[in-house]
DNA sequence: TTGACATATGCCGATATGGACATATATTCG
DNA sequence: CGAATATATGTCCATATCGGCATATGTCAA
């Protein structure tokens, strides 16, 4: 085994820098193809396959429009992302009140040796 | 170049479904090596590589306690996620809306056409 | 010092990437 | 039908995995 496969699961898809580039610019509207590509100043074949790798993971969806296709954002696979990092939000905090103790005791801790040095 | 190093970012190494259980096993109390490989069933070795992964994004600290080292959770990396992530949630509910929309104009559109045909 | 225990690392194999390039596939238009 | 435009795919390369195994490194205790 190797790696697991980046069309595993939304985690995957969006560990990639370029894939949620797209995904942030197809907030909003959808977007063919060439428009992205140009967009991210990548080639059109890597961006398709970008696209695809989105698409198998359930993060866009695409719409035939004549000649081209147009891709839209579908978020809710996003989701359980959000679910798990957002198990950690009390966490980050702790942490900064940590360091604020922490800090203020150096402060203290400095302000006594200072009086008795 | 092929894919980003996991050690690149926060991303990629959450990326990484051991890696996410170890972030999650480490929420609250610190743990030795051994004890998170007993817990994930996976070996010492691997567990002492995604650790190191963990650690190089800054997403955990190593305190040595005698004999072992004892890991503790530094979530403030998660951030940058939990950003990027919620910077999606209104699309997440919008898509919701859509489709609920969506749905309804197919029914009206079907019910339509049954009166014509 | 020697031995037991806890971790970290190095090396191997199999695999999946991301990017560039060429090319196949589709669709529209004249 | 044939050309032009828009996308998708296949192949090649270099690289970075993840996992297992053996082993080096470190620490403590007798």
């Amino acid at each position: 085994m190797a790696r697991a496969a980046t069309t595993s699961d939304a985690f995957n898809a969006v560990a990639e820098p370029q894939r949620r580039r797209i995904l942030v610019l197809l907030k909003g509207r959808e977007r063919p193809v060439n428009e992205l590509a140009r967009a991210l100043r990548i080639t059109q074949p890597r961006t398709s396959k970008h696209l695809r790798v989105l698409r198998e993971v359930g993060l866009v969806r695409v719409r035939e429009a004549g000649q081209q296709r147009l891709y839209g954002l579908d978020a809710r696979g996003l989701q359980p992302v959000h679910e798990w990092v957002i198990g950690f939000e009390q966490y980050w905090n702790e942490n900064f009140d940590r360091l604020n103790e922490y800090v203020k005791k150096l402060q203290q801790k400095e302000h006594a040796d200072g009086k008795r040095s």
